[in-house]
DNA sequence: TTGACTCCGTTCCATTTCAAGACTTAGCTG
DNA sequence: CAGCTAAGTCTTGAAATGGAACGGAGTCAA
């Protein structure tokens, strides 16, 4: 299969992954929601050819994850910035981070902090069901295709 | 960098991606949530090179996201299964499947339907705070490198 | 006005990974 | 014995990646 076949098929998770289903583009994400904005400081910060961070860039913009923003004319610069689609990536993000902090963090703690400035505190996130606000376990959950679709 | 090079980052999310970064560990670990456990059948799923199902699936085993086990003794027959760990990465798995149904649903709906055993509704899942129970929005949080590790 | 520098790419080439399908092994089954 | 199943291996050509050099449009400082 390839990446372009994966987008057709019936699975949402098919589909997420044909836009974000690799190694560098979660990464680009982590920097764009670490507020990063430009080529140089992508490429810098993760160290990626030259060569697959344009492509990477041009996918997310194409998918309008992100949005190519010129800050300035003479010379023409631009930026990278998260349109509201990609913003909506961040619980799948987070639930990574989650999980990288559960079972690989160093014993003095996860690498980095997150604070909710809604409620002042430290926090992780939660997984919750829509419906009754419960925390999920996979285990209580059943599936079934979707007929009408 | 490579894949094995991902894994000393100091970064939760890099540590998750040398784990499951992969468009294919991705999908194994769909089928694995929806009860495949063989080889033959992850293969005739998937339609993936058995040469890289072996790789990946012998990964997942390496780190403790899958258990192999021996379902029958002549011949000899095993199953992979999800262990607690694997289990963990469900809100990682939903929060993308949310992402592929909310951006690339047809119009008649997802592809499939998830329903909450415990509250007994179709239910989709929500990311919320640890501490004060609220959605959480992305511009609501700061982050900071954690000083003790 | 010259030379250094910045940003955002392109181009090239060697290495790595992948896709697809044939082949292997061990043990059934008829 | 011939054929079948599960779970892999092997082979080969195609595609993606890493690394490093190159380009071009414009700025800046001397």
């Amino acid at each position: 299969m390839r990446w372009n076949e994966l987008r057709s098929e019936k699975c949402s998770l098919a589909r997420t992954l044909s836009v974000i289903g690799d190694r560098w583009t979660l990464l680009v994400l982590r920097e764009a929601f670490l507020r990063v904005r430009r080529f140089e400081d992508f490429q810098k910060n993760l160290g990626i050819a030259r060569r697959v961070l344009t492509e990477r860039l041009a996918h997310l913009v194409e998918e309008g994850v992100l949005e190519k923003h010129a800050y300035q004319e003479r010379p023409v610069r631009h930026e990278y910035r998260l349109t509201q689609k990609g913003l909506d990536l961040y619980p799948a993000l987070m639930a990574m981070v989650n999980w990288g902090d559960r079972h690989y963090a160093d014993p003095a703690g996860p690498p980095v902090v997150h604070t909710h400035t809604s409620c002042g505190h430290d926090f992780h996130t939660v997984t919750t069901c829509s419906e009754c606000g419960e925390v999920v376990d996979p285990r209580a959950v059943r599936v079934r295709p979707n007929i009408a679709s």
